[in-house]
DNA sequence: CGCCAGGTTGATTTCGCTCAAGCAATGTGG
DNA sequence: CCACATTGCTTGAGCGAAATCAACCTGGCG
């Protein structure tokens, strides 16, 4: 893609910054030595597919750094953000184990680095080391959970209610404390993409932007976002 | 609960009907053996709960006859149906994996006999069967599978669409060939529990139910369906 | 017989989508 | 350097689908 890639494929599991973050970790050094070999990795830029819906699988994806988004179109053209994937996780492990083509496609948000080991390579692992196939299943088990929460909000719950989750949610890992008690966001993630996350067109996410400015709620200017009181944005969910 | 507790208590994994269908097919006759000292089998009636929203996970449990629904409520007091097990399906594996609490209910739809085995009996098994393992993480994959389709599915689709989904995912299980090409269900839900599984009122249930009357799409008597040609159904998905 | 849960129907309202326009920031070519 | 397109975001008006509220019907059951 530029000539970030040459750097990028040198990159070594040993020395990954993600490492221990990831299910890999479990690996003795001669098995990591093993997706060390199997591994191709490359540099994305914000927009570059990672893999597409209906993609044959070919081994799964390891992110060393960067935002990866999970996205997901139905039959109407309707498209959402299904999640996303941070340094550490390994993405597209759900297709490879089923063993069948990709149901939705990952889409690199920032710049990222992402390592994909080949299938070979990882079913060997998976039989050499069982405690690698248990933490995927760990892994997946969250997915899911995360998976059947975002079902019951989007059938039941109003835009302010999702949206007070998805702040929520985020807060987790893009909130900063502020001072007195206040909450500041730095968010990853378009106006665009915030909508697709909660299943709504942007002119609805404008709007529920502009519901909860003038509630008091939350404050927001360009990506970041101030909440005086989260007590305010949990309320919301109960609606 | 009732009489037919003791003869239930007393079944045998390996005189298990469902015992082919399941993910434990994978083991040797001792670890069976293991599965049927940890495990204790009770029958429950429609309406009983095996599981609450909320209860520590004390193991899994495995359906051996019957039909059990997943039910999940929100702060706001809906309820949506998540799926349908069957006989061989084992459920609450996530929880128990996450090592967390339940975060959704199992409720008997049917007449059911059901076998918990505990916590202890299953984390020793996954250790000496690494297969075992990796049945369950396909398992999860294809829930998670599932999952996605339905999130998508509730945000971006209309009634009359979620329903014609529902009626064509139901007909792979629930389905009969009628003559001349035709198809009849016989669905194992009420009105109620069909609409919470595709996350709306009973009454847009009902006026759904109308509407493909009304479009001679399928025809409804009691729990029967009627569905002339299914290509109207599919038809209906393209909304 | 009266009660009750499950189901249907109708009237009304509300929420989010569609369509359409406008605006600011950024980029691009002459 | 300016005219112009492009892209992301916002705003408004109108519409339509589903929720809500309320009534009523049906069959089962004490």
């Amino acid at each position: 893609m530029n000539d970030g890639d040459k750097s990028a494929t040198s990159l070594n599991c040993f020395t990954c910054q993600a490492r221990g973050r990831t299910e890999w970790c479990v690996l003795t050094d001669e098995e990591l030595a093993l997706v060390d070999q199997g591994k191709v990795c490359r540099q994305y830029l914000p927009g570059d597919v990672i893999y597409h819906e209906g993609d044959e699988s070919r081994g799964v994806h390891c992110i060393e750094s960067g935002l990866v988004g999970i996205r997901k179109v139905d039959a109407g053209g309707n498209e959402i953000l299904l999640r996303l994937c941070h340094p550490g996780d390994t993405i597209g492990y759900r297709s490879f184990l089923a063993g069948d083509a990709h149901n939705n496609s990952a889409e690199a948000l920032e710049r990222s680095v992402i390592c994909s080991v080949s299938g070979t390579a990882v079913r060997s692992l998976l039989e050499k080391n069982p405690t690698l196939g248990l933490r995927f299943l760990k892994h997946a088990a969250r997915d899911l959970d995360d998976a059947e929460d975002k079902i019951l909000q989007s059938t039941a719950s109003p835009v302010r209610a999702r949206f007070a989750h998805l702040l929520l949610v985020l807060k987790d890992r893009y909130g900063v404390a502020g001072d007195d008690g206040a909450l500041v966001l730095d968010l990853p993630l378009s106006r665009q993409d915030m909508a697709a996350m909660i299943g709504i067109r942007p002119e609805s996410m404008s709007r529920a932007i502009r519901s909860f400015e003038e509630d008091d709620i939350a404050h927001f200017s360009g990506r970041r976002v101030h909440v005086a009181r989260i007590e305010d944005l949990i309320g919301e969910l109960e609606t």
